[in-house]
DNA sequence: ATCAAACTGTGAACGGATTCACAGCGTGAA
DNA sequence: TTCACGCTGTGAATCCGTTCACAGTTTGAT
């Protein structure tokens, strides 16, 4: 099941589907795979390749209704209704994300956060309740969150992991420089921005290299 | 030459290092393929194929020796001396990524922000100098950076790319939702938390139904 | 009505990353 | 000294995402 569709692919909707809101707040109404696939970076087969993920169909002629896109995209990657998500370790790094998706899509939505600081929890951070961690099993149970977002110290990261897919979630956005043990069932995409910049950094030397 | 040695392997590379570091720390002196296979979420036979693009050999009994093994990593990874490297936008993010890196890695430092609100400008934030806009330019020449972290609104990540593009810079870690447009000889690294919150969401519904 | 043009949809080809499978080797035991 | 073991190093095979290439389709022009 996991493998039925690459995530790769699944990213590459979520990039079209934001590239197409744009398109549409600017009352663009067709768009040719070409056009698309030129403004995500990609080649116009790779996006024709996705439609059929979708089972979307464009005309020959006008190329893809945006707005019926944008719909056939949410339908495939949103859920029915709001899906709920939680947020473990208010520090820098915690505040920053919460500020970001305050308020910004409408089918996914930071609606509980939790901290071990006591002097963090029993208050409103960025329009998000901050809890104690004592409170994560029952409140992930009663809003039946299944999907959460780590951002705790690396030596806590695998205690407050287990304690989320303890309490049910199964898909985890990890940002501590840590491998999460997990089961199988469980889906986790680590963010991992030292390696991302070590990796900037490498490629971007090699490219002075190549200059000289 | 990008394509010489894959991006993937440049991550997995970064990501050994810090499980040896670990592992040095713990007084570790040796480790064969399959476990810091299985530290890493990988296979055996791929470490061993991650060794051979080093060059570096271990022994069939003793395994790799972790000490070498991270001078050698250090070796392929980093520059000769200090790389230093530029952030612009000392936002929400951006404060948390200078706090992050503060003094974190001895050949990576983050010794440059920049930001255009006059109120965040010409005082030290988190142990690193933030300056005006206008002085991007020189600052990234006198310093030789060429290495820059994009943390500024989707609107103003273009013009801020096309700045620092401009001043030499030829590796781009961008956080802004937006795809940059650079010349080729660009690296442009993109960290897309939307897309990558989207994706596990999906994962997770996903493995909810599986489990029904 | 016919045709030219430019797109879409998709089976097939491709290529690069991963995994397999095993020869070669160093070591410790007998 | 010899042997058995379990690892490394690596050519070959495999897998899977991407790209190619073209038949099929729609529309606007003549
Ligand atoms: N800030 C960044 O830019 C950045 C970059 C890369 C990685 N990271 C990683 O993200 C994580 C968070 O980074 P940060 O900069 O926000 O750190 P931080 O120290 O500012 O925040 C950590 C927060 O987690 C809370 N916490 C600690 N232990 C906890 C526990 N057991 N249960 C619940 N909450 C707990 C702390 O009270 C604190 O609020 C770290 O693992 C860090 O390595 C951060
Ligand atoms: N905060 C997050 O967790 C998060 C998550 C995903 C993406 N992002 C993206 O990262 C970027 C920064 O996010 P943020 O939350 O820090 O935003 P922010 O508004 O808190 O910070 C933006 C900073 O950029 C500065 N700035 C604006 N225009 C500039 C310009 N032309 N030149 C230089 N500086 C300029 C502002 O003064 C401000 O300090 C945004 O593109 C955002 O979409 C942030």
């Amino acid at each position: 099941m996991l493998g039925q569709w690459p995530d790769k692919a699944i990213e590459r909707l979520s990039l079209y589907r934001r590239l197409l809101a744009n398109l549409a707040a600017e009352r663009v109404k067709f768009i040719y795979s070409h056009e698309l696939a030129q403004k995500a970076g990609r080649t116009a087969a790779q996006v024709r390749r996705d439609m059929m993920i979708l089972g979307f169909s464009g005309s020959p002629t006008k190329g893809y209704e945006v707005a019926r896109l944008i719909e056939a995209i949410g339908g495939f990657l949103d859920a029915g209704g709001l899906q709920e998500i939680a947020l473990v370790g208010v520090g820098n790094l915690g505040r920053a994300i919460l500020s970001y998706f305050a308020g910004r899509r409408p089918n996914l939505s930071i609606t509980a956060a939790f901290d071990s600081d006591p002097a963090k929890v029993d208050r409103v951070i960025h329009g998000c309740p901050c809890h104690r961690m004592e409170e994560l099993a029952s409140l992930v149970a009663v809003k039946s969150i299944n999907t959460a977002i780590v951002a705790v110290p690396a030596g806590e990261a695998q205690a407050v992991a287990d304690a989320l897919v303890g309490a049910g979630v199964c898909g985890l956005l990890n940002f501590a420089p840590v491998r999460l043990r997990v089961p199988g069932a469980v889906f986790v995409e680590n963010v991992d921005l030292t390696t991302s910049l070590e990796k900037v950094a490498f490629f971007a030397r090699r490219q002075l290299l190549r200059q000289e």
